[in-house]
Formats: C-alpha cells, structure tokens, sequence
DNA sequence: ATAAAAAGTGTATTAAATCGCACTTTTCAA
DNA sequence: TTGAAAAGTGCGATTTAATACACTTTTTAT
C-alpha cells in the first residue's frame, strides 16, 4: 500500500460516502491539510491518522501474509 | 489495527521466520529502537515504516470496506 | 456567465516518529 | 549453573508528520 494508491482508496471511499474533504476531516478529529495530502498521496501518515480516517469512512485496516500468485 | 495488535503480528510473523529483531530491522533498513517500539506497541509508526517491516516479513496492508456481522 | 463551494498550495510552528548509544533484563542452550 | 544471545529501556539528537492561517485554483450549480 504505496502513499498514491492510499490516497485514492481514500478518495474513492470519500466520494462513494458523498462529503467533502472538510467534513471528513472534521468527523475524522484531523487537520484538512493532514487529508489533502493523504488524498493526493504526499504524505506518509501514521497508523493513528489513517485509524481515524478509515473508521470514520466504515473500513478496516489488516496486514496478512501475502499469498503467492501460483 | 490497534498499536497493540499490530505489535503481536509483527512478532508472530517474525518468530514464525525464526529472526531477531536485529536482523528484522537490518533488513528492513530501520532502526532497532523504532522494531522494538512497533512490537511492543508502543509506537504509532508511519505508513512508511509499516511497509518496510511487512514487505520482508512477506505480508500486506489492505483497506477494505468493513463487512457487516450480519 | 458567474457566484459559491470545494479542492489545492506556500509558509511557519509544534508535536512526535525515528534513530544511535550505552546499559539492564530476560531467555535459553551447553 | 552460567555465559552468551536476544530483548527491553533511559536519554538526547534529528527528522518530519500534523497543524493553522491566508491565499489561489478548480469544480459545480444556477
């Protein structure tokens, strides 16, 4: 999970909940510049910031051993 | 994906590969105090240090829609 | 076309993640 | 038992994520 692909997954979600950068910000207890730059990818959050985030757009974060493709 | 948690799977998966946390960290280009602190849950790392530790440990982070228990 | 809402940006400050060094504690095999 | 390897900790330095303010650009609805 690279910061741009992180950012989409965000934006998408966002857009699909239909609020604005503002308002998730603001449900999400973090600074507006903090998610504009989480959406477009230059950002390196940390694991509390994407918490907040990802809870308030009703996903879940999970690290599992990656299955090979073969 | 509480500090907490994500301690005790880091440490499961790098006892599961049998390594130190001196080797983990070496290969993972990351200082040994930052590991210790990831494992022991008391670190809220960035998404950064995150993907160093769960690339060599052959494991990913994914962001899902959360699925209803019922 | 245009006015308002939404999104993006430059700069500066603050809080905290990362790091190395030196040391202590715990684990574990001989 | 004991000695070495592994894990954990106090401290201080450096880097950088998170933040607010003020402003510009883009999007959207009328």
């Amino acid at each position: 999970m690279h910061p741009d692909k992180l950012g989409q997954t965000i934006k998408n979600r966002r857009e699909i909940l239909a609020i604005t950068q503002k308002d998730l910000a603001e449900l999400s207890g973090m600074g507006l510049r903090t998610l504009k730059a989480i959406e477009n990818g230059k950002s390196n959050p940390t694991l509390e910031t994407l918490n907040k985030l990802i809870d308030i757009l009703g996903m879940e974060l999970s690290i599992d051993v990656r299955k090979p493709k073969f």
